[in-house]
DNA sequence: TAACTTTATTAGCTCCGTCTAAATATATAT
DNA sequence: ATATATATTTAGACGGAGCTAATAAAGTTA
């Protein structure tokens, strides 16, 4: 499957991927170039190569969406990414915030046969370190994303944290080290004006600026 | 350390120490280019480019030596694959045949981080499941080969094989099939004019052309 | 040693993924 | 509605790693 994309296509896909999955529509050119920290030019080009193998759609001027094809490499990646990190941290002593990166080489690298072999020695988990959903072998459903974010809840209530969208490693380390990791649980203290959410946990009280607030899914209890 | 050669630059120096360990002096282009599968000029420019690097000693129609930063390049990548094929079946249950190819590829890939976890969650070991000698981490030694080839053994040697060159997976798997992996035991009954050795042990009486018996490693007892 | 064979190098091309600078489309604001 | 700002694409270049065809050096043999 994934064969049929070069390493570099394999993560265009993934980031075109993880991009609507996050708001829908299609991606443009600046967005995914942000993203990907690479010029709008090369983004540009990638996306007629990518349009040509049938893996997006693209329209000039309007971005890209995927393929079914396309979409089924950057599911098939991200099942790899995700599964590497669940693997680290329960096999090889990782810590949660730390498997980012290791997740982002080898994701191409593993052959099927790692892949399952990974799986069955986590007990073919549904969900990373991070709370993500990990698609399923044959690549046909991800979990359906029933949280809410964090920064969009108010004075009084009270959450469980389901997942953490990975960011730096170090705002991971810090979020950890508060004790914002999932499965915990928080109260909403208050929300300021710009977006600074205040919570009270475990490990006392802490505000976090609404970029962050946003990366944490929760559900409210 | 390896960071500064690229991938397939690693691969050729991995490859050039390979056939120096084995037959000693230097490393001619058709050697590689046979070894790797590329063509002769593919080879040349390498080299060329090696030089410039200073990972590697090259003189025109003469060949290449490894330089000090080039071999211990070589020893990384070295105590990657193996690290990893030892990690692949003591823990992922593969067969000691099949971990070749894709320890080939992630060699290039974990982190000095993985490295050093994998080595621990193994023990550090100092041999792989083929018996071939596992660099130490400070790239500084590796075991000293004290073996025989089986092939250059005579009619009534009783022998212990201690390791089984890389080689295609299919012959490998037979190869376990007939008791032939490191550790067991086997006695010479007879060596043919054109090489072919048959040895005995506890699976029967087999027969193997001199390639295969030259990649076997043993010890005579 | 001269002729021939084998091995290695040079020349020049290709594809991939990246870049910058210039041109053009689209979106926004006065 | 026009001018300006922003986003996108086009044009053209580059480095990496590979290839084939042509040339040259080294090695071998008569």
């Amino acid at each position: 499957m994934r064969e049929e994309a070069s390493e570099s296509m394999q993560d265009y896909l993934k980031n075109i991927y993880l991009i609507i999955r996050e708001k829908g529509g299609s991606v443009s050119t600046s967005e995914l170039a942000k993203k990907m920290r690479v010029s709008p030019p090369t983004v540009t080009s990638m996306f007629v190569k990518l349009g040509e193998r049938k893996l997006v759609k693209y329209e000039k001027y309007k971005g890209v969406k995927l393929s079914k094809k396309g979409e089924a490499i950057a599911l098939e990646v991200l099942r790899h990414h995700r599964l590497i990190e669940a693997y680290l941290v329960e096999h090889l002593g990782y810590d949660w915030s730390e498997v980012h990166e290791e997740a982002d080489v080898l994701e191409h690298h593993i052959s099927e046969k790692m892949e399952l072999r990974i799986a069955n020695a986590l007990g073919n988990p549904k969900f990373d370190p991070h709370g993500a959903p990990i698609p399923s072998a044959d690549l046909s459903s991800i979990a359906k994303d029933e949280t809410t974010r964090l920064g969009e809840h108010i004075s009084g209530d009270i959450v469980v944290i389901e997942r953490v969208r990975e960011r730096e490693k170090e705002e991971l380390q810090y979020l950890a080290g508060i004790g914002m990791v999932p499965g915990k649980q928080a109260e909403v203290e208050s929300v300021a004006p710009f977006g600074m959410v205040t919570i009270t946990n475990e490990n006392g009280t802490h505000s976090l600026p609404k970029e962050i607030a946003m990366s944490i899914h929760v559900k409210k209890i």
